[in-house]
DNA sequence: GGTCGCTCCGCCATG
DNA sequence: CGGAGCGACC
């Protein structure tokens, strides 16, 4: 207990200088400004931190100088930062730098760091300290209900929005209490207000907190308990916060009322990065923060050692275009490099083609694929990289998809420990009442449902008790009775048994495990691997709820360095990264800058996209490549699409153009499109325009049908090229990860055709693939 | 009570 | 186009 951070009142070490004479090692390292922003300890700072400008470096150096120049102890340090991978990196560089432990300092994210000291107060907030984290998917069940205990039409009124106003309301630090009758009428005829209160009670009664609860009950708590605020101000002495564009209101009021005692707090940030205003993040807390503490010291980093001069010059003439931002000059002693290639493509399809010729011959010339990475405006833009790539045989990894938690067995593997760590749990309950099946429908569950209502008591125990008598048919009154005692009997186990083993034992006795392997589905060993996964990593903690903790605000997916692999992701998930080789996809009006934010949100929202473009092109420390085409399939329908208006506000010194598209949309230039081996290309030749669009997708489908002749053709055209063997023939049954099951139809090289059962057909690399029997 | 197939709607970004 | 959700049918 001694070594956790959140602990208050423990003993704490004096901090003592750790010095020899002379100047830390580390500081040489620094340039003149970066030198300032790690020596100004006391009082408030901002540090301006244009991108590339070695912004890490300098958290890191401050850090480790506190702890150097015996200013603080780790224990008196609080240190946010935007992802939990950050923090994980931010505390072993600290300690590489000082050389010594820095066991006590409280690094994480808002969430992470507001959720711990939340557990030391839960009662005031009416929660026990072991509540459990909602995350979206839960909360919207809930609310759900509570739309259907009020009679709210689902349709006309869906839980989701009414799920994302209170997500906005609780990032603006407003409580149900304090909700405004406008506010209340932005949902259900006015019915907001009350719908915020029941949801707040049902979370309290199934002892649970969402996100936004975690940060806004702290500040709750805050406000209302001056010695509890005082114990903390007088634990964290010295605040560190990265990434202070993005911070919303809630998050300001709680840094506000952490720091006001001290005020040694210290924020880091770039107004030109914000993007994540749609959250409720404030531009306005970074250009305020002169005024919110007063004699703030301003510091800017404007040398960039990340980006070739042409990349740096195109970003910096793009941001010029915004009107609302603090200004900063970034300048780089960087050579100016080669140009950024804005390039036009016929259609979706040929854009993926391009991005993966160009990460070809890259890898030919020697570069190392984790240097090259593909980032998108959306989520759904990356389907089309991953259908070429597996096609090639292209290894990649999509950062920020399902999240490891958010995978069904583990959500469900889960919600067994919810139950039995937390009998009060309901939605845990219901999730795994009837899974694996049980016999358990719906008139049974509404049995339980009522008789919990009427008696005021959690699913659980209503269960229980029905079991008890004579209410449910007799099958149903086994399985419960049986089920119930499973409970009881795991409970009793969480005090003795090692919390590994009673998890593996939940797993199993539930039948959980059992399911998965008898499911015949291709993803069935997969979610029996995460499940493996999962128990494994509970192994890392002393105790259950610790571990939930993790799963949901902090575990990531794991990976695996080592391997060479193209990054896809969306340019928000890319923020704080870098690689040599970037590539932009998807430059087009409508999908970047993306339609509804330029609905929703006007100018304000057209300049959020324009930093989001911003923090794109400044990823790239050598080369930058932005693609267009000039036809998209949206909602499965052909729209054409114009150039995204950022291309034209690029300086034109810094970019060169391209285009696949020669004359007329005739033919192609490039040698590549004249290689039809591998590709659809018949679509080359129809042009679809403004008014047939509807119609096309139709006619493309029917067209793939044609590809065989034209790759028989095709073939002639590179006589050359060896044609390695494959070890698998026509006929034989086929597994695939992504696509599941399938029967080979045709065998080039390494390259199959295969029929997949529920993806249909495709060309795929042999190594993607394995035998299956039958 | 479980499964199949149809309809409907969505794709902007998240802890 | 693809997944979620719902109703009809086994």
């Amino acid at each position: 207990m001694a070594s956790d951070p959140f602990e208050l009142g423990m003993v704490e070490a004096p901090a003592t200088p750790i010095a020899g004479v002379g100047e830390p090692p580390y500081m040489s390292e620094l340039n003149r400004a970066q030198r300032e922003a790690v020596e100004a300890m006391d009082g408030p700072v901002l540090v301006l931190a244009g991108a590339g400008t070695g912004k890490t470096r300098v958290l890191i150096t401050r850090l480790a100088h506190l702890i150097w120049t015996g200013r603080a102890s780790p224990g008196e340090i609080l240190a946010v930062t935007f992802t939990n991978r950050a923090a994980r990196v931010m505390s072993q560089r600290v300690e590489k730098l000082i050389d010594r432990p820095v066991a006590g300092m409280a690094v994480g994210t808002f969430h992470s760091i507001s959720a711990r000291f939340l557990r030391q107060h839960a009662e005031l907030v009416g929660l026990a300290s072991n509540f459990t984290i909602l995350d979206t998917d839960d909360q919207i069940r809930m609310l759900k209900q509570i739309l259907e205990l009020q009679n709210i039409d689902n349709k006309r009124w869906p839980a989701k929005v009414l799920a994302g106003l209170i997500d906005r309301w609780k990032n603006r630090a407003i409580t149900a209490d304090e909700l405004s009758k406008n506010e209340a009428y932005l949902f259900a005829d006015g019915q907001a207000k009350k719908l915020y209160k029941m949801y707040q009670e049902r979370l309290k009664a199934v002892n649970a907190a969402d996100f936004g609860d975690l940060l806004l009950h702290m500040v709750t708590i805050f406000r209302a308990h001056p010695d509890i605020l005082a114990s903390y101000q007088n634990r964290f002495r010295y605040l560190l916060v990265d990434e202070y564009q993005d911070t919303n209101l809630t998050q300001y009021f709680w840094l506000r009322l952490l720091a006001q005692k001290n005020k040694n707090i210290c924020c880091v940030g770039d107004d030109d990065q914000s993007i994540y205003g749609w959250r409720g993040a404030e531009v306005g807390n970074i250009l305020k923060f002169e005024k919110d503490y007063e004699g703030a010291r301003v510091i800017r980093l404007e040398q960039n050692y990340r980006s070739t001069g042409y990349i740096l010059g195109a970003a910096s003439g793009l941001i010029d275009a915004n009107k609302s931002r603090l200004g900063k000059t970034l300048w780089t002693e960087a050579p100016d490099g080669d140009k950024i290639i804005i390039e036009a493509v016929w259609d979706g399809k040929e854009e993926a083609r391009l991005v993966s010729d160009n990460i070809e011959s890259a890898q030919r010339a020697g570069q190392s694929m984790n240097e090259m990475a593909v980032l998108v405006r959306a989520g759904f833009q990356t389907r089309e990289f991953e259908d070429r790539f597996i096609t090639l045989g292209l290894p990649y990894r999509v950062i920020g998809g399902p999240r490891f938690y958010e995978r069904r067995e583990i959500r469900d593997a889960i919600a067994y420990l919810r139950v039995v760590a937390q009998p009060r749990d309901d939605l845990a309950f219901e999730r795994i009442i009837n899974v694996p099946k049980r016999g358990i429908g719906t008139v049974t569950l509404q049995r339980i449902y009522q008789f919990a209502r009427r008696a005021q008591i959690s699913l659980t125990e209503a269960a229980g008790r029905l079991a008890e008598s004579d209410e449910l048919g007799a099958r149903a009154r086994t399985v419960i009775a049986g089920l119930i005692g499973d409970f009881d009997r795991w409970r009793a186990l969480l005090k003795t048994m090692p919390h590994m083993e009673l998890i593996e034992t939940v797993l199993e006795e539930s039948g959980y495990v059992e399911m998965w392997q008898r499911d015949k589905a291709p993803d069935a060993p997969g979610r029996l691997e995460n499940l493996a996964e999962l128990v494994r990593a509970t192994g890392e903690f002393e105790n259950i709820e610790g571990f939930l903790e993790h799963i949901s605000l902090v575990m990531e997916n794991e990976e695996q360095k080592n391997v060479h692999k193209v990054t896809i992701m969306t340019l928000h998930a890319a923020k704080g990264l870098e690689f040599d080789m970037i590539f932009l996809p998807g430059w087009e009006e409508g999908i970047f800058p993306n339609q509804r934010a330029l609905d929703e949100t006007g100018l304000s929202g057209l300049e959020e996209e324009r930093r989001l473009a911003y923090v794109g092109l400044t990823r790239a420390k050598k080369k930058g490549h932005i693609i267009y085409a000039a036809n998209r399939l949206v909602f499965g329908q052909w729209q054409s699409s114009i150039p995204s208006r950022f291309i034209d506000e690029l300086p034109e010194d810094c970019i060169e153009r391209r285009t696949n598209l020669s004359g007329a949309w005739g033919g192609s230039r490039d040698p590549h499109d004249q290689d039809l081996e591998w590709s659809e290309k018949p679509q080359s030749s129809y042009r679809p325009g403004w008014s047939q669009r509807a119609k096309l997708g139709k006619t493309l489908a029917e067209k793939r049908g044609q590809r065989l002749t034209i790759d028989g053709s095709a073939r002639r055209l590179r006589p050359n090229r060896p044609k390695p063997l494959s070890q698998f023939s026509v006929g034989e049954r086929v597994f695939h990860d992504k696509f599941g099951y399938g029967m080979i139809e045709d065998v080039d090289g390494d390259k199959l055709t295969v029929d997949f059962e529920t993806s249909g057909q495709k060309r795929i690399v042999d190594s993607f693939v394995e035998r299956v029997e039958g």
